[in-house]
RNA sequence: GGCGCGGUAGCCAAGUGGUAAGGCCGAGGUCUGCAAAACCUCUAUGCGUCGGUUCGAUUCCGACCCGCGCCUCCA
């Protein structure tokens, strides 16, 4: 069963395939600005995009995906962010990077093939524009910046309907910048030395010293490292417009054929109902999820809960959820472990589920439809196979904070009083540990302490 | 104003023209000094409202109500 997707251009759900006769599947998933840290509305979308190059190795073969994943390293908000800390850019992207990559390793993303940064793709990026000039597609601002004519691809607004949408538009950016028409966009900006500091490089023939605009990036880096023609191309509903509109302009006037063969965008993660923001006090990053005593696995399971392709509410509440069905998923494991492996096929329809447009709440459904069974009619390696599908990594450490001394002695003192069967005191410690926001389970051979989850 | 998405049990969330997966919570039970864990059982005559099509609609069509997102550098 191949696996099925929706496209975004077409808006069908339609089969996902390897074009070059080399049977390699080529995707290209928008990446991170890094300024700031990701926050778990990103993280929807990378999670997603992990469970698909993990199914996608799953159905063609590890060797058979490649799967490019850029970092934005030079925009408005990175440069932004150098110039307030006043550290020099290369220094803040390496840094947010960093802390990008181990977010994603504790969210058990597979790294993808290929990490290109915007900075690492000038030249590209400037060629580009330079044919694009030549061809008569962009054109030299009156301050050397250089703008694409969205008036010179009649193919403009397939992807986001923008032809038929009346544009709300203030001027306030045209009124700023230099081009012919409100639809048009930079490719590359004119260095402007109040805003932009040391940042800048060569400019395309003709044009000044600057930097690239945001959306000639990924259509460099995609043509360099993937082709003229790439078999899908990701990110979130809100790249659809502006952002891959015009990756398909630039691309296409520029190669003269179809950038991505299949569109797919994830749709938004609220927060309490509403869009995540700093002012509204639902922005959570990871680390903040984390402090609250919260594992990445959890995290991960909380954003597979919802259909990638609807809004998902996310709440702390969910992830109390999805830490109790993880509970039940680690223990059913345990279980398998210790019986004869009997049918095989019985989580079959946990991967037709991600096969069939990634529907991951349906794939959990029919997960747990399984595990109610019980295990003895379960089959450890498929398991396996279907929990590395979903990317949940059963084993990992629920990352707990360290034990205060002050706790770790009450909780030996307890468990003393227990074995001497004090049970009186041991109570009596009980309610101690917990007023200090920790829980005692008591094993067989020894105890563990949790935080009580805020 | 334009474009798009959604309203399913206390909460989250799949789904289908033929009578509602699953998770959480809750209740009961087994086990256990207590607590927890684990395991077992139960929990929507109902799918925003009103019409229509149909033998039959939560699922198709229409209207309406409500919520959310995007509309130039936000995944």
């Amino acid at each position: 069963m191949p696996i099925r997707l929706f496209d975004s251009l077409s808006r069908q759900v339609r089969e996902l395939s390897a074009a070059q006769p080399d049977g390699v599947f080529r995707f290209y998933n928008c990446g991170p600005t890094v300024y700031a840290p990701a926050h778990i509305g990103n993280f929807r979308t990378f999670v997603i995009n992990d469970v698909l190059r993990r199914m996608l190795e799953l159905e063609m073969g590890p060797g058979k995906v490649r799967h490019v994943r850029n970092i934005t390293d030079v925009d408005d908000r990175t440069i932004g962010q150098s110039r307030k800390e006043q550290r020099p850019l290369g220094e803040i992207t390496r840094m947010w990077t960093g802390i990008f990559h181990a977010d994603c390793d504790a969210l058990n993303c597979l790294r993808p093939t290929a990490e290109p940064t915007a900075t690492g793709y000038i030249r590209e990026q400037v060629s580009m524009i330079e044919v694009l000039m030549e061809k008569g597609n962009a054109y030299r601002a009156a301050d050397g910046s250089v703008y694409f004519r969205v008036g010179s691809f009649p193919g403009y607004g397939a992807l986001s309907r923008v032809k038929e949408r009346e544009l709300k538009v203030t001027n306030s950016a045209f009124d700023a910048d230099h081009k012919d028409d409100v639809g048009d966009f930079a490719l590359w900006k004119a260095h402007k030395p109040d805003e932009d500091g040391d940042v800048r490089w060569p400019g395309p023939a003709g044009a000044a010293e600057g930097r690239p605009g945001w959306h000639i990036e990924c259509s460099a880096m995609s043509r360099k490292i993937l082709g003229d023609t790439i078999d899908l191309h990701t990110g979130g509903v809100d790249l659809l417009f502006p952002h891959h509109e015009n990756e398909i302009a630039q691309s296409e006037c520029c190669n003269g054929v179809t950038l991505a063969r299949h569109w797919y965008h994830t749709e938004h993660l609220l927060v309490d109902g509403t869009t995540m923001s700093k002012s509204k006090g639902n922005y959570y990053t990871l680390g903040d999820l984390v402090a609250k005593g919260h594992s990445p696995v959890t995290v991960r399971y909380a954003l597979l809960a919802g259909h990638p392709r609807k809004q998902l509410n996310f709440t702390l509440d969910s992830l109390h959820a999805a830490e109790s069905a993880l509970a039940t998923l680690r223990a059913y494991r345990a279980a398998l472990r210790r019986l004869k492996p009997a049918s095989t096929g019985v989580y079959d329809k946990v991967l037709d589920a991600l096969r069939d447009d990634l529907n991951t709440p349906a794939a959990l459904g029919a997960l747990f439809t399984v595990v109610n069974r019980g295990a003895d009619g379960g089959n450890l390696a498929d398991f396996e196979r279907v929990i590395f599908a979903l990317g949940l990594d059963l084993d990992r450490p629920a990352g707990l904070p360290a034990t205060p001394p002050e706790v770790a002695i009450l909780a030996e003192k307890r468990w003393a009083a227990r074995g001497a069967r004090d049970f009186a005191a041991a109570d009596a410690l009980r309610s101690e540990l917990a007023a200090a926001g920790w829980s005692m389970l008591d094993g067989k051979d020894g105890y563990k302490l949790e935080p009580i989850k805020k």
